[in-house]
RNA sequence: GCAGCCGUAGCUCAGCUGGUUAGAGCGUCGGAUUGUGGCUCCGAAGGUCCCCGGUUCGAGUCCGGGCGGCUGUACCA
């Protein structure tokens, strides 16, 4: 047995595209889904949860099949042969509920939740096939009125992250006016929707492409840097003239890039603070004219009547185009939105640890789903809500420096000098604690030195340490570590370290409680 | 999924046109210091060079296939 080669060894090993937790990785995910929670509760949202696993026809589309079993959702058979799926979203669980309990919910009901969710495609960087999504529904209420809320209550909700005014912008848009659009350059009808897929597909690129490799896409196709070419819709110049003017109505709003081409376009440039130069942000009311006047079918108006509503309702409430823009470049989930979609995208610009510029890009999104709980019931039930990238946002809040990373401290450390004493520094720990000191005995087997280690790499703020002499006297010595730690700097040979002892006193064994309680307040005043 | 790059100690990486026993720094552990975290010095542990096959007298190095990672792209409810 013994003798086994190490091949046989079972590999510690995480799936790809899975993640460990570490302490300060969940304490900075609770701090941030506690403020999201103080937000939802503030605009009267309420919670409810629902489990990770549910039927596979719950979730639609996606059935397993023979060739691609799990494609992009994580699925197994129960016993019955029922198909079983983790949840790929918040969304389509919360359809099914509300659909199963909808006599005995208040219309509009109004939930928020938030949870791991899985998917299986390939991870990247900031993604992974088991993340968290934060999100709040309006189930119920067709009105614009419910749309234009969740978008402020993002918005309420990233500065309230620490995300500040002008460092993100949520982004609206709707399915409607993007309908419109395909309608009025000839692409409406089935026999077109494949194209029209393509061409909602090079729109959403707006943001990462520019107005140039949108135009690629459009037509011909475009060659990325590795060589790889993606094939283009194959539209007419004409068709494809029409969709970039409609594209880059919302443009001149734009602040977080290409700034040389708009104003190259003749854009206004304001003087703010200091030297910062930035486009003036174009009204939302602005942004709706120009394109109320581009196309006039039935559908497109009343789709920009919609986003006018809502314009009017965020400006009413005192939000402006600076938090909440009309964007007609913004498509999302093709699938199932059938109204106004909005995007919360993180506009400030951040370098990796090799310089390179990082993107995060949208950090939430969501809209109407008026067709969603209708699959369960007769009739459609209008439904609006948004979700939140909780994991990729907390790695864009680190990056902001808006998530303390610096570890927690750690439990007082009482050391065990004599092994047949135990009792003793039990007592103390049991002591501490009763006073609602976070505190622990060293339960390793090692000497002093490791035990001081231990308790330095444990983040503690003090150790106790008492051997028979001090038992004798009755006292108990207490290590200051963080003063020690400062100290050390200006110690530089071992001898004197440790024959001064730094940052140590000593205290009565009965005050120990008082004594430790006074160093931990004068080290967080510190 | 497609394309490109990469895979040597826990981590970051050296390793010449193929040639004895594969190295360094950091980290870990021990000692100098039988009761004191830092610094310094000394020492130790730690590797089937991703896996399988091929070429060769000889492969960490060359070739093929696989697996894994990174980047871009596609998809993204």
């Amino acid at each position: 047995m013994a003798g086994q080669s190490k091949k046989q060894k079972l590999q510690p090993r995480l799936p790809r595209g899975f993640a460990d937790r570490t302490p300060d990785d969940i304490r900075a995910v609770t701090r941030m889904t506690d403020a999201i929670r103080a937000v939802y509760e503030r605009y009267g949202f309420e919670p409810v949860e629902t489990p990770f696993v549910e039927l596979t026809e719950t979730l639609g589309k996606f059935l397993p099949d023979l060739d691609r079993p799990n494609e992009g959702v994580f699925s197994f058979q129960d016993d019955d042969e029922q198909w079983l799926s983790l949840r790929y979203d918040l969304t389509a669980p919360l359809a099914r509920y509300v659909a199963e309990n909808f006599e005995a919910l208040p219309k509009p009901y109004r939930s928020y939740r938030f949870g791991w969710v899985f998917r299986n495609e390939k991870p990247g960087p900031g993604r992974f096939r088991q993340f968290m999504q934060f999100d709040a529904d309006t189930v119920g209420a067709p009105s614009a009125a419910a749309d234009a809320e969740i978008c402020m209550m993002a918005s309420d909700t990233l500065e309230l992250l620490g995300v500040k005014r002008g460092d993100y912008v949520i982004r609206v848009n709707n399915r409607k006016v993007l309908d419109g659009v395909m309608e009025a350059i000839g692409l409406a009808g089935d026999e077109h929707a494949a194209t029209r897929l393509t061409v909602l597909r090079a729109v959403d690129k707006m943001d990462r492409l520019g107005p140039e490799g949108v135009r690629l896409l459009l037509g011909a196709g475009r060659k990325d840097e590795s060589g790889d070419f993606t094939k283009g819709a194959g539209l007419a110049p004409e068709q494809i003239e029409k969709l970039l003017s409609y594209v880059e109505a919302g443009q001149a709003a734009d602040v977080t890039g290409h700034a040389a081409e708009l104003l190259a376009g003749g854009h206004e440039v304001i003087e703010l603070e200091g030297s910062h130069h930035e486009l003036k942000l174009t009204e939302n009311a602005d942004t709706l004219k120009t394109l109320r006047s581009l196309f006039d079918n039935a559908l497109y108006l009343e789709g920009i009547g919609e986003l006018e509503q809502i314009a009017e309702l965020i400006h009413a409430a005192g939000y402006e185009a600076d938090r909440i823009r009309i964007d007609p470049s913004v498509v999302r989930g093709l699938e199932y939105y059938t109204g106004p979609v909005y995007e919360a995208e993180l506009t400030f610009q951040v370098t990796n640890e090799k310089g390179e510029p990082v993107r995060f890009g949208s950090v939430a999104g969501g809209g109407r789903y008026d067709g969603l709980v209708g699959r369960f019931r007769s009739e459609d039930v209008p439904a609006t809500g948004f979700s939140i990238g909780v994991s990729r946002l907390a790695s864009a809040l680190k990056a902001l420096g808006k998530l303390g990373s610096e570890g927690a401290t750690g439990p007082v450390v009482v050391t065990v000098m004599d092994r047949d004493r135990m009792g003793d520094y039990q007592r103390m720990v049991s002591e501490l604690r009763e006073a609602g000191i976070r505190a622990e005995l060293y339960l390793g087997g090692s000497g002093m030195k490791a035990q001081l280690k231990y308790a330095d790499r444990r983040n503690a703020p003090c150790v106790i340490i008492q051997g028979s002499q001090e038992a004798i006297e009755g006292k108990v010595q207490i290590k200051d570590l963080v003063e020690g730690k400062r100290l050390s700097e200006t110690i530089a040979d071992n001898q004197t370290w440790r024959a001064e002892r730094p940052a140590q006193f000593d205290a009565d064994r009965n005050t120990l409680v008082q004594a430790v309680r006074d160093l931990l307040a004068r080290q967080t005043e510190g």
